[in-house]
DNA sequence: TATGAATGAGGCTTCATTCAT
DNA sequence: AATGAATGAAGCCTCATTCAT
């Protein structure tokens, strides 16, 4: 009897999760994005992310079928609110040198706050993409990005300001790397020569220099010049 | 009878790496490497490292300890081939920017044409550098790498070629981002953007656009740019 | 055929077990009680205990975390069960020296009639009770053999019966030694001096000399005796 | 070259051992005796015992067989040593009353002072005394000790000091349960009744009990007496 | 007599997943 | 929609012992 009242109890208490399913798949995923980004596919664990969740391993399984489904909705969660999180930056005000400089430098910070999202990213890859290529959603949603790039690159080649063969893809192939190698390579780089370049100020440094890299890149190849 | 000389075949063939412990430990962290690079540290199994060696699981064990130590070991001996191979690159006699071009394009094949050594750099990531920590021999041999760097950098200070506030670490960090990132994002940044990049005429491209951006990010601030 | 009825057989008589955690969890138990009184705590082989089960070896780690949660539980379980057969022994009626007389043979004949826990506090020993020390449960089940003891001399002590300075502690320590000794040496003993006191005779002969020696030595010190 | 030369000297730093087969197997049964009380049969590692000793694994199987050969000469080795240093206890001089209490405390102090032999008989016994039986140079060895102590009890029954039953297999029990329990079942009993018994007072209290009790259960039976 | 290298068998434990209710 | 109990397959590792020199 005892035990009967404590299980109701106990059901009670949770009862906000019961009867709504997309709050219950929205907690495993938050958990579930945890786990996977900390230890990876084969590293994560399906009774570590049920025990963290405020449901049970069932309901993973009934929602996501297998551990590998569970992933891939977590990837694609994470690249939607990546991607959402870049809407609002209006560039189309802004001269192209000042649109590009936002843009890099946003790209920059964005990286820098979402490691979760980086080390994803990074997995998949170790996976060769392949939980990626089954997901056209996410696909469509990246591709976006390059658009916002093009016009900016667009304005800029018509003024004059940026070279005539500056490519959008590579631009925007250049800004991934810096941002993302900050953040994903950032244990081993530090472990190997320090942490100088993690710290808040070479944090400041590396993103300044990094903005002018890329812009540096993209601008007119003056006469004469021997760097092209 | 077949069973019988099958026998003697597979006694006759593994006698060669009997009673060679440095044989068999080379042998052993060869296809570890290849294990722990396709499958990460998690997904490599201990078994089918063994299958694919010239000896058994048991001697893993007598000469690893447990396989964190093999993965240690194998992570070791990745760094110092790696490292091995940036040996006789002369630097010291060019102009400083026909050095930094050579580095740069250096750095990219290189990465580019060991793909193995850096996923396993992107596994030690995920696992925060912890087995990196572990070894100093690791450390030490890549600080050598910016010492290279800072000769040539200095040359370029010193003649003007470059701007005095160029940063050796910095200018490292840059090179290895794109160089790193090339190939270890290469799967992702293809299924969502197409392969134009990866192949080979996207390769050589990206080779000279990422010299040239380096290049440009150390000359000297122009007068009166607005790009610093 | 046969093989189909035998399997349907067996499927039905683990029925009883299945969704009954209690039952499992005891059935598991008993057999490790078993397995580690045989043959210790590395001795015992958890392939066999799970062979010996009604159930599968990983409903051991199920339930019990791994061997040693295994032992632990075991321990607690022989010690408890031991204690609850201790409880209606009701010395309040009896004279003191009948009490304590009553209480040593009863103590004497519970070891004798239980070798399997007796092995069990062996195999403790020999690890230094270092798993005893992580159970509560168990130091506090025992402590309480020590009142009935103390209620019992107080007696004899008040009347005259028993020395004064009779120690319960002490007292319970000799039983203890006698009844403990009778077991757990039983083997060595006979190897080296014949199985006379391990026969029905030499035990029905030892319990009374036990119980004599123990009463005298509580008895007062006669006046002008050399022996204290 | 260099390594040659290390592994001549590390030969040479353990000349003395070699060439003399006596001195190393005496090494050898040292380090086991430590490593099997410590440990049990099972628990023991022959690796371990290996790297302790001052020879090679090698070794221990060419002087012993195996790991069971090891221990039934370690457990004779032990029984020789102990039964060696009760040799010079002579008690003809004595009265019987005193003789019959040195015999007790010498006992009581000569068990407490060898815990690592306690603790091998504890490890035979687990195991049925069955390696015992097999020596019949340890059953001679210990015979000899009831003579001794019959000697004792005749005189005292003689002279009217000890009861005519006085029976010396079950006084040489009684002494034996004293002083092995206190040291066989020292952990257990400390953990659940605290360590008062094990603290040097402790000891020396139940030293002097143990001693008197002994002496008391052979004592004749007083005129009238209840207990016998 | 001695040793480092080698090994097959078997040990403990963990995993993703499914069942019974 | 939900859960605690259950599981086969496979994982990592250790053991006593033997081999080649």
């Amino acid at each position: 009897m005892a035990a009967k009242l404590k299980q109701r109890g106990a059901r009670d208490s949770r009862a906000r999760w019961k009867q709504n399913p997309e709050a219950v798949q929205a907690n495993i995923l938050r958990v579930a994005l945890e786990e996977f980004a900390k230890n990876g596919l084969s590293g994560a664990r399906v009774d570590e992310i049920a025990a963290r969740t405020e449901t049970s391993k069932r309901m993973i399984y009934y929602y996501f079928g297998d551990k590998e489904g569970l992933y891939r909705r977590v990837l694609e969660a994470a690249y939607r609110e990546v991607r959402a999180g870049e809407r609002d930056l209006d560039l189309e005000g802004l001269a192209p040198e000042d649109a590009l400089r936002r843009l890099v430098e946003f790209t920059f910070d964005h990286h820098h706050r979402n490691p979760e999202f980086i080390r994803l990213v990074m997995i998949e890859n170790i996976h060769h993409g392949s939980y990626l290529k089954l997901s056209k959603t996410i696909r469509d949603l990246n591709r976006g990005a390059i658009e916002h790039l093009e016009r900016v690159l667009d304005r800029g080649r018509r003024s004059g300001a940026f070279r005539p063969d500056a490519d959008p893809l590579v631009v925007h192939w250049q800004i991934s790397a810096f941002s993302f190698f900050n953040v994903s390579n950032a244990a081993t780089f530090s472990v190997i020569f320090g942490d100088r370049l993690s710290r808040p100020t070479g944090q400041r440094l590396l993103r300044r220099w990094v903005a002018d890299a890329i812009l540096r890149s993209v601008l007119p190849v003056p006469d004469g010049a021997r760097v092209t």
